[in-house]
DNA sequence: AAGATAGTGTAGTCTACACTACACATTGAG
DNA sequence: CTCAATGTGTAGTGTAGACTACACTATCTT
């Protein structure tokens, strides 16, 4: 009959591929910054260029097209992260070092406005909540645990629920810092003061606060 | 000249404040339950009784309702949590009691509403944060820190930055657990499920991972 | 060169909703 | 008993914005 794609279509041509680009990248940058209720579909086809009909037959409606945008990102944001050739460094410095990236990457403006825009939609459309978990912050915590897996393979660790211990290392990284910046109630931290945190945890991680931390060795 | 009382004015009458409670009970059914871009005022007048007028006599618009709401009920969910009388109890003890006292209240639904609304609206009200974060979250971690720096007064402790230690292991406790409930991907932990996971908490708060968790002990 | 596929641009429909106006009722203090 | 404050009810007003219709154009394939 017609020519309806009314759902997500997969882009054929180079030119149609642009064009959802397009779209995608001007409904990121007024999604994260206004929030999905305060922008309109208008506003993103007057920001992209073209024409507001294309943007319905690529994503069905105003949903479609937030949805398709947050699982692009969260895909992105988390691809730095999956931390792989960290087997060899002893466990300090592996913890470290993925601490470290993981803060700089959350801290990062761009991610905390994917955060507060999927708190706040995932009510009305849950699989808003599996595409950002599963794309994101889930795909981190399942590489921590592997890694934790590999080390209690080779007897280096004691065996235990190590997903669960990977969210309860990942937990004591954001801990107060990821609230306070989500909801913009102090500045960004530093690069030091971040590495200063993720030594702390690390630290509490390993030997517990009876073992005095090592920031305070003398 | 005119009676007029635009912002947020203390009711003198009985009958003043119980229709304002009637409007912030209703408001606060509503707003956690649907959010708050998707409850008109309308709706709230229907579901309080009582008249559109009074509602912007008292409170000048909808976001002035909101606040109010939000402010109320941080404050009178974080009030169970203070938490004194610990100090007797030996730490493990201590933490333990304040982790599950703290976890039941968090994975609360009525809690997890009111953070998700909070976190979708702080952008455009950014005095909620400031209330919010105050009245409660703030208020745990502060309390938490006090009991640490008294410890470490009585030489039970060593000396570090106790509000950092405090927001740590709340962290730890929430962890991945916060996100996967405001994001509602699993159902509510069983009170059983809350008290192994804290125990777990504790012992490696105070012992790290290096000794064994208590949880594997045989 | 023809027909399918995708893109453009404009104009319009329909609905929801924050907020106001206004005329009237209730209450309680002095 | 009165007057000032407070509450009620209804009926607007104005605007914003999601989505559609429609007539037309550009591009690509065969």
């Amino acid at each position: 009959m017609s020519s309806k794609a009314p759902k997500d279509s997969p882009p054929t041509t180079e030119r149609g591929r642009q064009r959802r680009n397009a779209l995608l990248d001007a409904a990121q940058r007024l999604f994260l910054e206004h929030g999905y209720g305060q922008v309109s579909v208008n506003d993103i086809v007057a920001q992209a260029g073209g024409s507001l009909s294309t943007l319905y037959r690529h994503f069905g409606n105003k949903e479609g097209l937030f949805q398709a945008m947050i699982e692009r990102r969260s895909h992105h944001i988390y691809d730095t992260l999956t931390a792989d050739g960290v087997d060899e460094l002893p466990i300090e410095n592996a913890l470290q070092r993925l601490g470290i990236d993981l803060l700089i990457k959350v801290m990062d403006e761009e991610t905390l406005g994917i955060y507060r825009e999927v708190v706040a939609e995932s009510p009305r459309q849950p699989q808003l909540a599996r595409l950002f978990f599963d794309g994101g912050p889930g795909r981190v915590r399942r590489a921590l645990a592997d890694y934790f897996d590999r080390r209690v393979q080779r007897q280096l660790m004691p065996a235990g629920d190590s997903i669960e211990l990977a969210g309860i290392f990942l937990g004591m990284l954001l801990g107060e810092w990821h609230l306070i910046r989500v909801l913009q109630l102090e500045s960004p931290p530093s690069r030091a003061a971040i590495e200063d945190r993720v030594t702390r945890c690390v630290d509490l991680f390993l030997h517990g606060v009876q073992g005095f931390p090592s920031s305070r060795r003398q």
